[in-house]
DNA sequence: ATTAGCACTTAAGCTTGATGAGTGCTAATT
DNA sequence: AATTAGCACTCATCAAGCTTAAGTGCTAAT
């Protein structure tokens, strides 16, 4: 809170009392979603000022872009910088109730004995607790680390491949053999591999994996030529980006959203999934919370919405995101805390569940 | 196409004209989702009648209740019973066009390496083409049979439990487990389970390992010992009711649902996933198409839908359910054989990856 | 610098009346 | 006896006009 400046002195800087009148159209807008005009607010705002001088304030806040006019009587609703001021300004968001992070503090023992679930769970638990959108990415396969694969033959020509990543996800996959191999044929080569591969990142080893073939084509053995075949087809790269997102109806449901016009354009921007991921992938590059306010710039069609993120992360790096997407007139007070909460309490449980 | 009878004989039996007539009206309100007059059906239906006539013919429908109108003036249409009807006279329904056959064949191509992604597959695929939600319910895994068990130890006290079963599922889980047991030892333990209880249904393994816990108590030695011990926690019957939902969003967005009031239970409803799971499981009674009109009886919050299901198997049994859920007055004519030939495909995919 | 007062704007709500599609009933027609 | 024309009646929908309430900008008074 500096108090202080003159008015106008500086583009961004206005004086406490302007500052305390567009904290009260925000918080109003906020909880009433109602242009908020002169009259309102000059009585429930603690300062005893009439409705003129309040119009004169919020004149100038217009002029600096921080409200606008929905239409030419009617009150005004902050504009997204106004929502940037307004969440800057929040050194520290609400404490989270006790309750509240109990209930987040479950999600770890709900029988997620694997990272998937985990994370499903996680995010499940967020649509419910903001009634928005979530979103949860898992850990980049290609980037983890192997601590260990096994090939399982489950018919004369299938096998299950599993691979484990230090990170703690599972995956597994069928492939099909022509060659008839043996069980322990079988454990020779993911034995091989273990050894060899271990902690090295799943991208790296196909890498390796595809040069030997080359060089090594020559004084190939046996065991090497299979481990090769194999191991190409078990670390082919082709995951798909692993993202959750629950809680869609709600964010069709919300009141605050609709005009019926945009909700289609809300259904299609969920469905490109991969820009989706192109935003959370920025928010790994520094963690803590982040803030995308007027989500236009980055995903066409949630011009309304508002992305709030988290990452989480081992001691050593961070692993994914989770966050959720409200709309523009969210309450930041209560949805952060929880967004933030639910990253620690999620990197905690990874942390105790991965293998470094 | 049973002609000739005069009306009123008997309750539900009448005469041809009267049944075109009926027929016209769900055809025209199906379209249009219009209530319809007796003066456009005049017009539209081939048959030369005026509009007095098919009043009359609309009026002893009324009295039969096939047709109810939704204020004084303004209008029929059909009831929950009309569109029985309607479904039950459809002998043979719309051969699929050629280019939705290609369509729902190429899921089982789309990298389907294990069922539980075919099944997800086909739920996406079903919600896509239809426009409406998709249901689909996984084999149930305590009904499957082993295939086989494999125990990975990943690191000091944490083993992965790997299952597959004989109708393809694939399923792990992480244990936790105090001793420090070997991965020798491991593989001495699955190799006793998979031959002992190879082709028994995982409800029976289940059954027979608690037994065993009382009867061999006394005489066990350590691999028996650990064999149930572990075989105990991999096969615990935990599994939580499997069933993919996909495109709630695409019934939210439907036109003919909504009165705003009703979505809020429609999402309820949905969050009911035992009650569907009900639902479902009587399907699989009987193989072959079934249509639920008017969900109102089974699933409160769902009165102006109708589910329509077929379930899908291999040689020997039935496995599980699809189905896709829509409004009462959806274009059954497309609609039915499109889940009936997903059905068929997904059995035959099915089939191909199964161990029997 | 603040406030009161005033003329002006606009969305939303209400009434009103016209329109049109539909109905049931009865009497005429085939 | 079945079909149709005619008629009086019912409503939902729509547009037009009106009122109200909340808002605004501006100017003059405090």
């Amino acid at each position: 809170m500096r108090g202080g400046k003159k008015k106008g002195t500086s583009e961004d800087l206005f004086d406490q009392r302007t500052q305390q009148v567009l904290q009260g159209i925000i918080d109003n807008f906020i909880s009433t979603s109602e242009p908020v005009g002169s009259r309102t607010l000059s009585k429930t705002l603690g300062l005893s000022l009439s409705p003129a001088t309040i119009r004169n304030i919020m004149s100038d806040l217009s002029d600096q872009g921080y409200l606008t006019q929905v239409h030419t009587s009617g009150g005004r609703i902050p504009t997204d910088k106004a929502y940037r001021f307004f969440v800057d300004s929040l050194v520290v968001a609400d404490k989270l109730p006790e309750q509240l992070q109990k209930n987040i503090e479950e999600i770890s023992y709900q029988g997620a004995s694997a990272v998937q679930d985990l994370l499903i769970n996680t995010s499940h638990l967020l649509a419910g607790l903001t009634k928005f959108a979530s979103l949860v990415t898992a850990p980049k396969t290609s980037l983890s680390r192997l601590q260990h694969i096994e090939f399982i033959k489950i018919s004369g020509d299938r096998i299950l491949v599993i691979l484990v990543t230090k990170s703690g996800l599972i995956k597994n996959r069928v492939v099909e053999c022509q060659d008839q191999l043996s069980q322990e044929f079988l454990n020779s080569v993911s034995g091989f591999l273990n050894e060899k591969f271990k902690d090295h990142s799943l991208l790296e080893i196909r890498k390796q994996i595809l040069d030997s073939m080359v060089e090594d084509k020559d004084r190939y053995n046996e065991l090497l030529a299979q481990a090769i075949r194999l191991g190409k087809k078990a670390f082919e790269l082709d995951q798909p980006v692993e993202l959750f997102i629950e809680g869609q109806t709600n964010l069709l449901m919300n009141q605050r959203l609709h005009e019926e016009e945009s909700k289609n354009s809300l259904i299609r921007a969920f469905e490109q999934k991969s820009l989706i991921m192109k935003i959370l992938d920025q928010t790994m590059e520094n963690q803590g919370t982040r803030i995308f306010i007027g989500l236009e710039n980055e995903l066409s069609g949630l011009q309304e919405c508002s992305l709030i993120t988290a990452c989480y992360g081992n001691k050593h790096n961070m692993l994914g995101t989770i966050g959720v997407i409200g709309p523009t007139s969210m309450d930041y007070r209560r949805i952060i805390p929880v967004v933030d909460y639910t990253a620690k309490i999620v990197s905690q449980t990874i942390t105790s569940q991965s293998y470094d």
